[in-house]
DNA sequence: ACAAAGAGTGAATCACGGTTCACTTTTTCA
DNA sequence: TGAAAAAGTGAACCGTGATTCACTCTTTGT
């Protein structure tokens, strides 16, 4: 036996590795899944079609990953604002659900892919399951704001689900009219509105917000 | 020169053209438009796969004529809800959204086809032809709801097409649980989420709906 | 320096599904 | 009835894009 994996080769992999993500992320988040192409991943990459093979079993197993490091970036971003523990839960949700919007905006084909875009069953499954951590965090809140008596006794993961699909919606739609509103103000007006939709009693008859 | 399309032979392709129409229809209920395969619909419809472009110059045409005569189904429906004269704008939109979230609990497949699903830019085109009908039909029940002072200013078309992706998100979204809730129930919640979204001060400190 | 083992390559292969077309069958009318 | 015109057929064709594989290049330990 004269080879054995040294640390050179293996780093050298990993790197590959990475770039071979990293290709594969920039073309999902320019054009969606669907410009997710072996060979194209590959030219990127600056490597040769064949070897994405060395690296991955399939496209499939490639793009189940892909999804899952950009899903786990999104839903730290929310995590991290549901976390400050310097007000009350009602307001955390809407810094989140505002955070949400914002990246959702800045990069709508990125959102649409990880929201919307069939692919295949596999990263279906990655959807559904990374989709339940999301909606577990805001439906979290929702809950922590139900024991507050801030608003309602209500379905947490009902509400959770409806005011992800509203802002992606109104923001990645297909009627997702491009920038007629500055970003803040578009992004603020269906915060709000998912909030109103939680919490009715807690806006006075002028309709001002918290 | 002798022949001429006579009476029988018209309506023996009248007839043809709907059994693809139907057998179109049925495919993209069961699985979307993914299922829309051109075999598969003369195999359905009862003829030869090469018949099909006798009637549908192609595929791209054949998917878009599907797609327009579904959506007009759906949006005649609501259309028939916010017409009714005989209740407050507001009453009107909840009726309607609650028809619209019923039918897409029904038949979450087509809903989900024609609201989410990409297909190809003809259809694409068409989609967002009918959202913009669905949209403006919430958004005029809204601002007459405006109008009526029932509910804050707000941006009629923001604020509809918020209200079709809640819905549709909570109903026909990765994660809608079958059935966990009787059928009404959920509809009704999500109804009144979207309701309350819209207007805030109308309800009561108890939370009770109009 | 050499041989074993893995890593890298990219042209060839394969699967899938839309489209075509040479052919058959049906319809019409003189 | 016969010939022109259209309708119907389905196997063959084609483009696209994932996957394979026979081959070359690198790396490693003796």
């Amino acid at each position: 036996m004269a080879y054995r994996e040294t640390a050179k080769v293996r780093d050298r992999k990993a790197l590959t590795e990475q770039r071979i993500l990293q290709a594969s992320h920039e073309l999902v988040a320019e054009a969606g899944f669907a410009a997710l192409q072996m060979n194209q991943v590959a030219q990127r990459a600056g490597i040769a079609t064949g070897s994405l093979y060395r690296y991955f079993a399939n496209k499939e197993t490639l793009a189940a990953e892909v999804f899952r490091q950009a899903t786990e970036i999104e839903v730290d971003h929310v995590r991290r604002c549901l976390q400050q523990a310097d007000s009350c839960a009602l307001s955390r949700l809407e810094h989140a659900l505002q955070t949400f919007a914002e990246r959702a905006l800045k990069a709508p084909k990125l959102a649409w892919a990880l929201i919307a875009e069939p692919v295949d069953p596999a990263v279906d499954q990655q959807r559904l399951h990374y989709r339940l951590q999301y909606a577990n965090l805001f439906a979290c809140a929702v809950q922590q704001a139900i024991d507050d008596q801030l608003i309602p006794q209500q379905d947490p993961m009902l509400s959770s689900t409806a005011m992800v699909g509203a802002i992606a919606e109104a923001l990645i739609g297909p009627l997702a009219q491009q920038a007629q509103d500055p970003t803040h103000a578009i992004t603020h007006t269906i915060t709000q509105f998912c909030v109103r939709g939680l919490a009715p009693f807690r806006y006075s008859v002028t309709g001002a917000s918290l």
